[in-house]
DNA sequence: ACTATCGGGACCGCCCGTTAGT
DNA sequence: ACTAACGGGCGGTCCCGATAGT
């Protein structure tokens, strides 16, 4: 890569972070490229020789934070010992997930906007939440045939896990301060792990 | 109400309806006032006679909703007996809150997406949540009280079950026929009643 | 004149006068009919029922105008004695015309702006200035013929008088306080009428 | 300056000459900015890369025209002889600022008209006036230290000049052929300098 | 005589993307 | 690779006036 390349790819990376910043700030429709340019000190000519239009750029943003999420699913917890232990590990990673400066993340909310509207969209971004999923649902598998836990639906539990994940994390966006989050999530996720051990698994 | 009055405020609720559509639909920014008008068959005098700006039109719509929210949480379930079951009716009251056709229910991820930027508007979005988990708490304290759960804290647990409710309503979202959702809900609020009823409230 | 017809003209009044204090304050394209309307207190409908249109309503305004000012000319000062005298009367009055508060005094730039721009207007505009002159003029001449004046071009005489007139208003408007207009007006004019009364009237 | 920003500075050029017609034509408000952009070919792409509104191609128009009003003032005639001279030269000079074909003539009204309205263009729009003044009462101080003229308030006079320049200017404006206007500025400059010679400066 | 509702048009500003030029 | 000038068009707002109604 001669030096060219490299101030080129500098270039490139520089747009895509203002870019982010600035959808962030102020959502997609808010931002106009002449904008991001100001503020990423370039030329629309510049812009628009790196990318194709406004929407392209963010595209390169949304698969690159899905491929991230991609690559913190897959990688995830393998060193825990036990299955309780390890359900718990993954359901604290969805959290860490969108850990991230609590400015930017308004950005997501734009990942889910657009997500929503356009169905390709839609398609490659649930494409992680199925896959958390599925792990999910193959530990606990492992943990039945293991004898840690009751014979339940795996995927039902899974579900749940999930959703319990998922709406302490809302709550925790919409209330900061408004609980000891870490020991929330920590109650809630041993009565649903009892209750995957418990031997009827319904009341 | 005389002819001229009625004939306004069918005028106004045809924009507001038809409003509502189009942001659903194509999103806030995505929808002209101009298409709005059209679709709503009005001139845009109409549409300015009856509203201050295109956002104000958004805001009714939103407040408009809000209101119902409210009203929806506040007439909440009376008529169940024990405490248990209480909690168990609650909980279905969310998902029944979102109910609607399909199609139109894109206006809430607007509603989300808006709130999401004004803070006015988000701190008059959150307050149904606030109030919601308000009630749930005071329904559980009463609970123990009465003896039917043991002494948890009751506040912890009504973000336990908002937390499982919203979870649960995001992944039916997400993929509908994904599960009995119905009975999946079934389940996960048994163990966390369950969970409640225990004595020691932990794993 | 009944009551009904009372109350019209009353409305009528009102809005002339509403009308003519924002033309003066943000000018004629300035100043929308909703504005006036809303600032005297009456419906567009009732507007539009007195007046023709926005213009009409301008156009009354400046013929009031207009008429004020032939009456203040034809009346003019036949009280002074000696034509000297009266010159200086008359030299006077062209500011008396004007003598309005200060804030109304923009609507004068209106008229002129307006009157600029429509011929018509133009020609019913400029008809005080030439009448003046004329009264002027005719004075001088009587001047000449008593003996008191040289024989000079009275028109020129006219001319001049006016332009003094003129040239000193003006310089009172852009800088009201910037010399004692009155001393310098005598000065002025007394200057203009040595001249008149020197046997050569030239340098 | 190379290919491109010759090219731009034409386009500037001719969007302000297309603004200065079309104001004076159909003032500032009855000119839109289509039509500006119609008339000089210019895309409103173009028109808005070099102006960041319509209002600030106004601005440049009369700071152009302030600008050469006081490059004229400040240049001016050093060439006649004695004092007399130099202010009947001087009082021509204001008719010849405004000296434009006709039919651009309107542009000035349109500059007064914003001038009116805006108190930061009006400060600006008076400072030749001020300038002009100045330079008058300089040049008559200097004619009373060399005795040319009697010991008048040099003030005062330049005031008096100012006006009958200005008088006429406006007259001749109204009524172009109603007398021989370098024949009338002549004459009354004579009489007001006969009053600054003579000893007592009265009447 | 007066009101409230409505119709349709046009204006300013901006925006996305292209192209001529360096 | 990058810049600056430009093209064409749309969007929100407001405005003048008309009309249906009281």
């Amino acid at each position: 890569m001669n030096k060219n390349q490299k101030r080129s790819q500098a270039t490139r990376s520089h747009i895509l972070a203002t870019a982010e910043f600035c959808f962030g700030r102020t959502g997609y429709d808010g931002t106009s490229v002449s904008r991001i340019c100001q503020e990423a000190n370039v030329s629309k000519g510049a812009f628009y020789h790196h990318f194709d239009s406004k929407q392209a750029v963010f595209l390169a943003l949304l698969e690159r934070w899905l491929a991230n999420m991609d690559e913190e699913i897959t990688g995830l917890s393998d060193d825990a010992i036990g299955v309780s232990d390890k359900l718990l590990g993954m359901a604290r990673i969805i959290g860490q997930i969108l850990q991230v400066p609590n400015d930017e993340l308004l950005i997501y909310q734009e990942y889910l906007n657009q997500a929503v509207r356009v169905p390709e969209l839609w398609q490659k971004s649930i494409q992680p939440y199925f896959q958390y999923r599925e792990t999910l649902t193959a530990l606990i598998s492992e943990g039945v045939k293991e004898g840690e836990l009751a014979p339940n639906d795996p995927k039902t539990a899974a579900i749940l896990i999930v959703a319990m994940a998922l709406g302490l994390l809302i709550q925790g966006f919409l209330d900061p301060d408004g609980a000891d989050w870490d020991m929330v999530t920590e109650q809630g996720m041993g009565f649903l792990i009892a209750g995957f051990k418990a031997p009827t698994g319904g009341r």
